[in-house]
DNA sequence: TATCCAAGGTAAGTT
DNA sequence: AACTTACCTTGGATA
C-alpha cells in the first residue's frame, strides 16, 4: 500500500472534500463510516471515502483503490491518501485539484446568490467522474433523491461489480458495460432501481457492443456534445448535461434540475425562455458563461442543504 | 395506520 | 416541434 498527502496550500484556491464528494455530482464514492450522502448530522468531519477506479488513459493504466480524507481547513488541511498505487495524478483528475478556483469564483458574476451559496460551501470543487459510471448514475437519478441515487450505485457495485483489495480489504469496482448489458431488467428491478432498471441494461448494452462511446462527446462543441448523449437509453437533455459537465469537463453546462428551474422562476426569471436549449442558454450567460456550472453547482449544493 | 406526495426526468404517444 | 401521460420506489408529511 502506498501513502501520501496533499497540502490543500499548494493547490490553487481552496479544497472541500465533503462538499466536493456528497454535493450530488458524484455517486462514487463510500463513505468509511457507511453513511449516505446527505446525511451530514453523522458525519464525523474527517471521515475516510473510498472507491475504485478502471484505468484513465493518461492518468492511471491499471485499476486503482483509493482511499481519502481531510483533515483542517479549506484553505489550511491536508489531503490524506492510501491506496493501491501513487494517487496524486488520480486524485487531482477526480476532485479537480488542478483547477484555480480562486480564479473561478473572479470569473463569477456578483450576484447575490451566488456569493451567498460560494460563501457557504467554500473549496466545493467540480469533479471528473469516470465516464460510464457517472452515464449510469444520471441515469438513474430520474425522480430520485440524492441519498437514493447513491444507494442505487453502491447496490450496483456490491451486487455487480468486480472485487479489488486494498491492504487486505475488499471494495468494489463499478460494474462494466458488459456486466451490466448482461444482467436482466427484473435482475436490475431487484436493485430497487424501478422503471429505469430498461434503460441501464439497453445503455450498457450499446456501450458494451460498441454501438456508441460516451467518452466522443468531449470532442464536439458543447450543445453538439449534448445531443450526442441523448442517444443513450434514459438520457434527456438534463442528464446528458450532468455527464457533461461531471465527467467530461464541460463546465459551462448546467443542468436544468427541478433545483434550478425553481431557482429561475424565483430569482431569474427573464431567464425561461421555453424550451430546455433556450433556457439553459439564457442561465449559462447569467451565470457568467465558461464557469456557469461551477455555479450551478453551488446553487444547487446550497438550496438543497437548505440554505434560504 | 393509511394515504398522499415529491424526488436532480425520460420515452412514447398525441396534437 | 410542443404538449400529455405513464412510469418504479421510498421516505417523509398529512390526515
Amino acid at each position: 500500500m502506498e501513502r501520501g498527502a496533499i497540502d490543500v496550500a499548494d493547490l490553487n484556491g481552496p479544497f472541500d472534500l465533503q462538499a466536493t464528494v456528497e454535493s450530488g455530482q458524484s455517486y462514487l464514492w463510500n463513505r468509511a463510516d457507511g453513511g449516505t450522502y446527505g446525511d451530514a448530522r453523522a458525519y464525523g468531519g474527517d471521515e475516510w471515502y473510498e472507491t475504485v477506479v478502471d484505468p484513465i488513459p493518461g492518468v492511471t493504466d491499471e485499476r486503482v483503490v483509493v482511499r481519502v480524507r481531510q483533515r483542517g481547513g479549506a484553505r489550511d488541511g491536508t489531503v490524506e491518501w492510501e491506496s493501491t498505487a501513487d494517487a496524486v495524478p488520480l486524485l487531482t483528475h477526480l476532485l479537480r485539484l488542478d483547477d484555480d478556483l480562486d480564479a473561478v469564483l473572479d470569473a463569477t458574476p456578483d450576484l447575490p446568490l451566488l456569493n451567498r451559496a460560494y460563501d457557504a460551501y467554500e473549496g466545493l470543487r467540480l469533479t471528473r467522474d469516470p465516464t460510464f459510471p457517472c452515464l449510469i448514475s444520471f441515469i438513474c437519478s430520474a425522480q430520485m433523491r440524492v441519498a437514493r441515487i447513491h444507494r442505487m450505485q453502491r447496490r450496483l457495485r456490491e451486487t455487480y461489480g468486480d472485487v479489488v483489495e486494498l491492504d487486505g480489504e475488499p471494495y468494489h469496482a463499478f460494474p462494466t458495460p458488459a456486466a451490466l448489458a448482461a444482467r436482466t431488467e427484473g435482475e436490475l428491478r431487484d436493485l430497487s432501481l424501478g422503471y429505469r432498471a430498461p434503460y441501464v441494461q439497453r445503455t450498457a448494452e450499446m456501450v458494451a457492443d460498441g454501438e456508441a462511446r460516451p467518452e466522443e462527446a468531449a470532442d464536439l462543441e458543447y450543445e453538439d456534445a449534448r445531443d450526442s448523449l441523448t442517444r443513450f437509453v434514459g438520457v434527456g437533455d438534463k442528464v446528458s448535461d450532468c455527464v457533461l459537465l461531471f465527467s467530461l469537463a464541460f463546465l459551462e453546462a448546467v443542468p436544468l434540475d427541478t433545483w434550478i428551474r425553481t431557482t429561475i422562476a424565483d430569482y431569474y426569471p427573464d431567464c425561461e425562455r421555453g424550451s430546455y436549449a433556450d433556457t439553459s442558454r439564457a442561465i449559462r450567460d447569467r451565470f457568467g458563461g465558461e464557469y456557469a456550472g461551477y455555479a450551478q453547482t453551488y446553487v444547487f449544493h446550497y438550496l438543497r442543504s437548505g440554505g434560504e
